[in-house]
RNA sequence: GCGACUGUGUUGGAACUGGCAUACAAGACGGACUUAAAAUCCGUUGCUCGUGAGAGAUUGAGGGUUCGACUCCCUCCAGUCGCACCA
């Protein structure tokens, strides 16, 4: 051991003998418990940064913890490794995305190697290997044949600059992320994958997810968006098929006054035939709604606009008669695509009657006063009394709702019915780097998937990236042309590639079974291992990422793939990494780079400063100086190990206690340990685990300069010390463990037990409040019970000169902490 | 507009179940060591008043519950994020 701590010989060493050793290799083992842990596996985009650390070094403190408390843990790492960018490297650098990828990747490993993360790396999978893709067409195959993947004509975004389909992700507010150009739409042909099957299981099953934050199911919650309400169906005049509408208030239906259809209503056509005074301008406002964007038709407070549509269409409850509109305000991926129009209780419709001179025609009264139901100035849409409504007159409008289903139901004019927001998953990309869709089109058989023992389907090599149209397969010609796996008859391939959120949806099965080439894992392995007992990741993932790895769970388990239900217990979602209040960015110049970081002060330092500087699920303003401060402290536990075992050797760690300097010390010792492993453990609360072992350490300089030095007990703290630390900076702890005559690795230590008797403490001090202001503080017996502590306090000379001649009203003990005494 | 979260010294943050507000760190200042600097070690350090011992106010603002509130309740303000013409 050298006297002066060297980040870089240390790290570098042992960096080695783990990657020789592989410490951090699992196995099945049924005798132990199983913990499994899981960092969300990064996009290789070449360079590590400091969310990446930030991540990594949380999930690291959690395995090496588990495996000190016994458990059986599986950590791994991999590399998500389909999408956008290798192609963009194709087209504009002439790089080959394989390449370009697998440079990055291996780039990258050795990054993830430098921060002393402990992975089973023989686990290691990337999404783009064909050994892994070809147990995603593999799922994709089973998926196909429940039912659950199934193509159809689709609206899609579509960049006019690019020429080209772009996945939502790709749309940032409303333009396309490469070359700016405003998005429109396009309707194309596209595999979609029945979520919406699993809408209600999605939404009920966040109930059995107590270890997720409450933000990121409710954003789910919001996202499934399910409300109930009823679907009520109208005559259109002189038409003969019925214009079905949902709506949440069927207590209103008295009070409609217009209908309105979405510009994309599968009606309109027919409705307003050629020749119809209305066609021209029916055309034309049809025509600007499709070229409009989605942000700007989506816009909130837009002005409403519409084009009347010449027809009529009747209430089943009234029979009023009530003009048909087009509006871009209805949407025709909601509901039905068709709203009924109730301006006196909906501030859109209300909006849309005011522009267009439409009665408004109330239904439910206020209670309030103030309110003129019969001259509105905005909708009302509070609760109240039924009016205008028939035999529902009088009514409070809530029971209204639920008297209406079943009324409509009597009636035959209408149901309950429950939406939702969700819509299938379009998973078809116009893409050459991912994975290709095992699927062939034979004109005598239609659409075919692949034989299961020909796969996987390899991506051609033979391509051309030309940045437009279709997919850059298509120019392959070696891949499009293949026989029917049915019939034998010539079928052409589908050259459409796969979302890449499919890829990260079941990576975390395959980690349990990596290597196995006959199955996508045995299901066995699988199921000792799954679900995932703790996922951490960035909350930009809330929704998308999670939520199709929860759908690909249901899914698989009703394959009979897996026995699971949810793929992750618990949920971690980190904060970002920001400096000087801002998020860190190129554009700015704010950038901190890891290996910079890594370089200076060393992999342990980072990670110490990362886990220490904020909470993990906070925001983490990045401070140099806080840096400098982690790497002192480092070098501060250095200098205390290496001047103790320079003058000491090694040694034994029993000992006995002496005086009372000692039993201060084990008890700061005892209660470090508790609350580090509380603070782990149960909260995830690596800044004040980090701080109480400052504070261990201060308490231990201050312990060595006293009189009575006790060595074994100093080495019995020094030995927990480097323990309880070897989570958070695993280097150095190892390097110090060995100067201290160990031949094991620290990592492979058990979790120090602390002692109760050294937490019991003969006096405690208490805090003495006159009127709940704090007065005195006074050291008594510690376990007083309530009355004891009352009576010893009150019978002090000091509190009796406190108290002075006011008359005691009531006193409040509370045992080891206060007495409140209230005077009058 | 709807929903969620956050608001504590100069700064990052702590206070876990309502019981000593500001732990730990950063920064600043002072001292020791040094020819000097760095490193290291020690000390001081939220605010106002006071020479001082000490006193007072204080956790975004205001109110409430309580013997006692950073913590619970109500109203409001500011910031961050998510969703957004969802019928």
């Amino acid at each position: 051991m050298e006297n002066k701590y060297n980040h870089a010989a240390v790290e570098k060493k042992w960096q080695d003998i783990w990657e020789a050793t592989k410490p951090d290799k699992v196995e099945v083992d049924h005798d132990k418990k199983k913990y499994y842990v899981l960092e969300m596996f990064p996009y290789p985009s070449g360079k590590l940064h400091m969310g990446h650390v930030r991540n990594y070094s949380i999930g690291d403190v959690v395995a090496r913890f588990k495996r000190m408390q016994g458990y059986n843990v599986l950590h791994p790492m991999g590399f998500d490794s389909f999408g956008l960018p290798a192609e963009n490297a194709a087209i504009q650098h002439n790089i080959p995305p394989a390449k370009w990828t697998w440079d990055n990747i291996h780039e990258m490993e050795v990054q993830l190697r430098q921060l002393g993360l402990s992975y089973d790396w023989d686990r290691e999978v990337q999404t783009c290997d064909p050994s892994y893709y070809k147990w995603m067409q593999y799922i994709f195959i089973q998926f196909y044949k429940k039912g659950l993947a199934y193509k159809k004509e689709t609206q899609v975004n579509w960049c006019p600059g690019c020429q080209t389909v772009l996945a939502n992700e790709q749309v940032v507010d409303g333009k396309c992320e490469r070359c700016k150009s405003l998005v429109g739409k396009k309707t194309l042909s596209q595999w979609c994958f029945k979520i919406t099957d699993y809408a209600d299981k999605l939404l009920a099953d966040l109930d059995n997810l107590p270890g997720w934050p409450e933000k990121v199911k409710i954003m789910q919650k919001n996202w499934i968006g399910k409300s109930t309400g009823a679907e009520v169906t109208f005559e259109i005049q002189g038409y003969d098929k019925g214009l079905t509408v949902f709506t949440t208030r069927p207590d209103t239906l008295f009070g409609t006054t217009f209908m309105v259809l979405a510009p994309e209503h599968p009606y309109i056509d027919d409705l307003i035939p050629e020749g119809s005074e209305y066609r021209a301008a029916v055309e034309k406002y049809i025509d600007d709604a499709q070229h409009m964007t989605e942000i700007e038709r989506g816009a909130a407070n837009k002005p409403k606009t519409g084009v009347f549509t010449g027809r009529y269409a009747v209430d089943p409850v009234n029979g009023a008669i009530v003009p048909i509109y087009i509006a871009d305000y209805v949407m025709m991926g909601y509901g039905t695509g068709a709203i009924m129009g109730v301006p006196a209780h909906d501030q859109r419709d209300f909006d849309f009657a005011k522009k267009f001179g439409i009665d408004i025609i109330p239904v439910v009264d206020s209670d309030d006063p103030s309110i003129d139901v019969n001259d509105l100035k905005e909708a009302f849409a509070a609760e109240g009394r039924m009016i205008n409504s028939g035999e529902f007159d009088g009514m409070n409008n809530r029971d209204a709702i639920q008297k209406m289903f079943t009324w409509l139901e009597e009636k035959g004019i209408g149901k309950k019915a429950t939406t939702y927001k969700l819509r299938d998953w379009i998973i078809s990309r116009q893409r050459y780097w991912g994975t290709p869709i095992p699927m062939i089109w034979c004109d005598d058989c239609g659409w075919v998937p692949e034989n299961e023992e020909n796969l996987p389907v390899l991506l051609p090599e033979d391509v051309e990236f030309t940045g437009k149209g279709e997919s850059p397969v298509a120019t392959s010609k070696t891949f499009v042309d293949t026989v029917c796996p049915k019939c034998g008859k010539p079928a052409k391939r589908e050259v459409d590639t796969m979302d890449t959120f499919l890829d990260s949806s079941w990576y975390q099965i395959r980690y349990c079974d990596p290597r196995n080439d006959e199955k996508c894992w045995d299901k066995e392995t699988a199921d000792y291992w799954m679900n995932v007992d703790q996922y951490i990741g960035g909350v930009e993932h809330a929704i998308m990422h999670l939520l199709y790895a929860r759908f690909f769970e249901m899914a698989l388990h009703d394959c009979g793939l897996i026995e699971a239900t949810e793929p992750f217990e618990n949920l971690l979602t980190q904060g970002m990494v920001i400096k000087d209040g801002k998020k860190m960015s190129k554009s700015i110049g704010n950038i901190v780079t890891p290996l910079d970081i890594i370089d200076k002060y060393g992999a342990d330092t980072a990670r110490l400063f990362i886990l220490f500087a904020a909470p993990p699920d906070r925001e983490l303003d990045w401070s140099d100086a806080g840096v400098e401060g982690s790497y002192r402290f480092i070098n501060r536990v250095y200098r205390l190990v290496y001047d103790f075992v320079e003058k000491y050797g090694s040694g034994s760690s029993s000992y006995t206690v002496k005086d009372a300097h000692d039993k201060e010390l084990r008890f700061r010792l005892n209660a470090t340990c508790k609350k580090v492993g509380d603070d782990i453990d149960k909260r995830f609360s690596f800044n004040t685990a980090i701080s109480s072992i400052m504070e261990l350490v201060n308490a231990m300089y201050k312990y060595k300069d006293e009189d009575g030095f006790n060595e074994e007990l100093f080495r019995c703290a020094i030995e927990n010390l480097v323990t309880m630390m070897s989570p958070f900076t695993p280097h150095v702890c190892e390097e110090m463990w060995q100067h201290l005559g160990k031949t094991e690795s620290v990592h492979k230590e058990k979790w120090p037990v602390w002692e109760a008797d050294a937490m019991e403490r003969d006096e405690v001090e208490i805090v003495i409040q006159l009127n709940g202001k704090i007065k005195k503080k006074m050291n008594v017996k510690t376990n007083l019970d309530r009355d004891g502590l009352e009576e010893e306090v009150m019978a002090s000379d000091e509190v009796k000169e406190l108290v002075g001649d006011r008359n005691v009203v009531k006193v409040i003990a509370v045992p080891d902490k206060l007495v409140n005494i209230v005077v009058k």
